[in-house]
DNA sequence: GTTGCAAAACTAAAATATTAGTTATAGATT
DNA sequence: AATCTATAACTAATATTTTAGTTTTGCAAC
């Protein structure tokens, strides 16, 4: 199936989703940060992203519990695919290099990296 | 300035102004893909970016020759924060073991991480 | 100066996304 | 079984985004 770009309201309720595993709606309301919406109003988005394929539930009765079915996993990596094609040529390195001009990187997460890397050259 | 977030549409325009570094409308639709929009939409959506602080124009008599006012360095910067923030919990070390992960680095790549990782080291 | 033209400004229609009221339904309570 | 309650489904109002038609404007050609 093909991944389609989640909207604001959707991707924050997806979050909350990727974060339960599962969850009622009114698990998810819990979640949400104040002001909540209404009760109807997270209910529409999820039957939405369920249509879309990135939600599925069991039904308990007449209630529904809801969960993932696109992985956060499969939508960081589409998220992720986009920034890197549209703001770094699609270059790891490119990356590597503005965070490192940002000072995003201190030093025990550079010697983290290092020894990733290392790795990485023994097993090539 | 606060900068907000682009539209799928903002977004596509800014991107050919951003390589452009200035142009006319006429530019603007030149590098879009088929199938091309209405100069007008072209027009208004560039107009929308100037109100919302992206983009200024110089006059040319009666025409406008637009360019960016917020860099893509800038907006990259945005963008990234908000993906790190999303499905990386802003840790760089996170982002780069999903890139081991997935394979997205090769060795000439990692080696050059290798060496602007060393010379973060040096320098701190 | 009048007419024609090309571009921006204005306006609005259409599409999409967000929010939530209203209704229907299934189980729970009495 | 009738009533109550909580929830999903349905519907619709509102807001935002996208698209483009219409109008205005300013220079250009005559």
């Amino acid at each position: 199936m093909e991944i389609k770009e989640l909207t604001k309201a959707e991707e924050q309720i997806m979050q909350v989703l990727w974060d339960l595993k599962e969850g009622f709606v009114k698990d998810v309301i819990e979640q949400l940060p104040e002001p909540k919406p209404a009760y109807n109003t997270v209910s529409t988005i999820i039957r939405i992203l369920e249509t879309k394929g990135f939600i599925g539930h069991t039904a308990f009765g007449k209630s529904h519990q809801y969960h993932p079915v696109i992985s956060k996993e499969e939508y960081k990596n589409f998220a992720t695919e986009k920034l890197m094609n549209g703001y770094f040529e699609n270059s790891v390195e490119s990356m590597f290099s503005f965070f490192v001009k940002k000072q995003k990187i201190d030093l025990a997460e550079a010697d983290e990296i290092m020894k990733m890397i290392e790795k990485l050259k023994n097993e090539q």
